[in-house]
DNA sequence: ACATACTTGACTAAGTCGATCAGGTTTATA
DNA sequence: TATAAACCTGATCGACTTAGTCAAGTATGT
């Protein structure tokens, strides 16, 4: 598993458009991009999949922008990560033949799974709290 | 974290010489890619690189082969991977920035941690272990 | 001598990733 | 109705990584 800059951009604006779904107007891609520090146009792209996804939703024209189409507590940053393909590294299956290659596997799927059920631990809304809030309440060894 | 092809042959490797441990003679490059189909010459760069951190030993002209170095049940699948250089994907300094950020960030590392902390758990050994006795006892859900 | 086997360094083909660009369409507002 | 703000779409790019190959050389047992 893979974070890629794509997903960790995607996160970012999910989070921000969760934090402003209460707005009247949409919110613009400019302000999003600004804010965070995300390349415009690739932003763009970004957006153009969480729209695909049914995530997010455009509108057109001036005063146009983007707003949350989910509930933030329903995503995980697991199924944003899945929106940009991020997938378990499964290995060829010609690697899995050998006795040794098939234990490995088993193992490379265990770590994949750990992962997975940390991000799928973590909802949008749990992130937009913990922003509001300072994020002084929790800490991990 | 990534599981490449390099880091399943090189597990591959590292296996079938901790089992072959106690034989008179070194282990041919020729057996082990052929044994577990990896490319011969691509496991010669492998094997070079096992060699450069002390893991196994090889002996050179006729009868010569590979021999492990290390004793096995202190070498870990971790160990193995982060040799190829699999590291947590860490994001570029700018994204941290704002708070968003940040928090995101601490969940990749969290998730990062738990697949460590998986493949840290897994021995050489073990795994020897489990291919000799046919691997029947143990099952994940 | 000769075959076996490791050593070394350079090289390639294909794919991915982050990012950009041009040109088009829609819509609020003055 | 003219204009500017914003999104839409598809193509393209350079840098990097990955898997895998090749050729020429060196060491060693028989």
């Amino acid at each position: 598993m893979v974070i890629s800059a794509r997903v960790h951009y995607a996160c970012l604006a999910m989070i921000e458009l969760a934090e402003r779904a209460a707005d009247d107007s949409p919110v613009a891609v400019r302000e999003i991009s600004d804010k965070h520090g995300v390349p415009g146009p690739f932003l763009v792209q970004i957006l153009r999949t969480l729209r695909s996804v049914g995530w997010v939703q455009s509108t057109r024209g001036s005063q146009g922008g983007y707003r949350l189409a989910v509930d933030p507590t329903q995503v995980t940053l697991l199924d944003v990560a899945e929106v940009f393909g991020c997938q378990e590294s499964s290995l060829p299956a010609s690697m899995k033949d050998t006795q040794a290659g098939s234990l490995l596997q088993k193992s490379w799927a265990e770590a994949s799974e750990a992962c997975r059920n940390v991000l799928a631990g973590v909802t949008l809304s749990e992130l937009v709290e913990r922003s509001r809030h300072g994020d002084e309440t929790m800490f991990y060894i």
